[in-house]
DNA sequence: GTCACTCATACTTCGAGAGTATCAATCGAG
DNA sequence: CTCGATTGATACTCTCGAAGTATGAGTGAC
């Protein structure tokens, strides 16, 4: 019955992920055995096996599959609380906002000027590590794009609007006002279908990795590649060689402000007030909340 | 930066919720000076103070508020981890449910029979435990009464019925059909206002704890106690010499199935399907779902 | 069959955490 | 003002458990 120690969940998570125990032993910084033994005393200690070993597999059992989900929210957690604690006891008291960079519509300049009651600290990651973040305590507030599914995050809308496709001025294509998905079949998209939101991405291991969107300008100004973004994105960089087209039949991006539901702060409420006035302002025609899908 | 353990976090409750490092090393069943040294490390750790002691006082720092709170849901999602993943473990997949006795307004019987789909283990506790039985892993689902304001927990109102008063038969009070709180002034009443839903009582430390619902009935018909209910509570126990009159300016109560937000058990949403259709079948006026106070 | 790979076991080492004894500071009684 | 009671902090020692090293054993590839 006694708890489990934030060691034992550690040790689990990096087993559960690389599943091979060398392999998690490095992550962990230490030998392979003790680790072997950990995971071990964890089974008997819950009772329950975690993992299916042969001496050349690893893999989750059931039981193993949710407390990996679990162990991770309990880690979050803790990490909050220490990162939380953390911040309480410096007076400076800054609101600490994450957002994935280039993508904040614009309206982060007049956000930031209307809410000017205390000093606000940017913590610029990359758009899978924005919940996360949320999460453990390292930022308050977030811009970022829904839906995002978390019943541990509230968020209000400030934009949605028409997904577009970044293309060579040049291209025939750009000679029409508006596409359809079937018009780009056999071009070079982005990884996947493009439809995806831009939050949930999981950091790929080892990819290319052009996450700068200058770069990703000048792949698509020489033809060799398409792109998606939300019009707030496009509005913001116009390109003298690139034509961006609405794609008519992508779902609408929303770009929102999200926070931990569980936020009591003060500066949170103040930041989401004047995030909406700002958007309210800019785009008069009110953002309907979109429903979380499930 | 290195990571809270477990047992950092445990300390720290016992003695923010005592106040007091003698009687929270008793409650930890060890020696004091281990655990003020602990307290001590924990603060370096974290480069904040937790606690202004005197020699005669101990009182949270704001630092230290925010982190009982954090670390309160940190302890529980590991208590949730840890109960999850036994279970998980187990073939049998029953479902938790936890309930104020008594409370159910007799659903609770056709609710089980709409519900046959997996056993239920039903897990009685006080009142105000319900809600930490649900965040740490003890029960998937729960009866309670709303509103409780719990951001991290999903629930459907079943029932919303007035509030009575539970008064002798022979008292005159009893010749009227509906009451008025003024009407009870000076009569001995349940602690506070009786206005309270009856979730968020904080276990009163040695208090008398007449919890029984027949011990009550006992106190009313003497004419020692008047005692609120709900209208539904008060239909499932005629008593012969108690008369329940409706409160016309007590809030209505709701009765509700609530559940972690974080659920994604099919056996959850079953349960909470049976719920609403029983709920429904009682009483076809549709329960509006109550808005939930902040 | 042999080799490479990978997890488990045996044994040792070491350090963090717990206990005991004691000190120091504060408050209240007289 | 002094003394005693209360309560948290410090000094020192000890012990248990977690980590390391070396090695074994099972499995799949060729």
């Amino acid at each position: 019955m006694s708890d489990l120690e934030t060691r034992q969940l550690r040790y689990f998570v990096a087993v559960a992920e690389e599943l091979h125990f060398g392999r998690a032993a490095e992550r962990l910084a230490m030998a392979q055995p003790p680790l072997s033994r950990a995971i071990r005393d964890l089974e008997r200690q819950l009772g329950v096996d975690l993992f299916v070993r042969t001496t050349r597999q690893v893999a989750l059992t059931p039981a193993g599959e949710t407390l990996l989900i679990d162990a991770r929210v309990a880690l979050d957690a803790i990490a909050a609380a220490a990162q939380r604690a953390r911040r309480a006891g410096r007076p400076e008291q800054s609101l600490r906002l994450t957002c994935k960079a280039d993508f904040d519509g614009g309206l982060l300049a007049p956000i930031l000027a209307a809410y000017d009651t205390t000093p606000v600290e940017l913590l610029l990651t990359g758009p899978w590590d924005l919940v996360p973040a949320l999460h453990d305590g390292r930022a308050d507030v977030a811009l970022l794009a829904m839906p995002f599914d978390d019943p541990a995050l509230d968020s209000e809308a400030l934009l949605i609007e028409p997904r577009m496709v970044a293309l060579p001025a040049a291209d025939p294509l750009a000679a029409r006002t508006t596409l359809r998905l079937a018009d780009l079949t056999g071009r070079r998209l982005p990884n996947g279908s493009g439809a995806e939101t831009g939050n949930l991405a999981p950091p790929p291991p080892g990819s290319p990795a052009m996450r700068d969107l200058s770069q990703i300008f000048n792949l698509v100004e020489t033809g060799s590649l398409l792109w998606f973004l939300p019009a707030w994105v496009a509005r913001q960089f116009p390109r003298p060689h690139i034509a961006y087209r609405l794609v008519e039949d992508l779902p609408p991006a929303t770009l929102a402000v999200a926070w931990p539901a569980s936020s009591r702060s003060p500066q949170v409420a103040a930041f989401v007030r004047a995030a909406v006035g700002v958007a309210r302002q800019a785009a008069p025609n009110e953002p309907r909340a979109m429903p979380v899908t499930t």
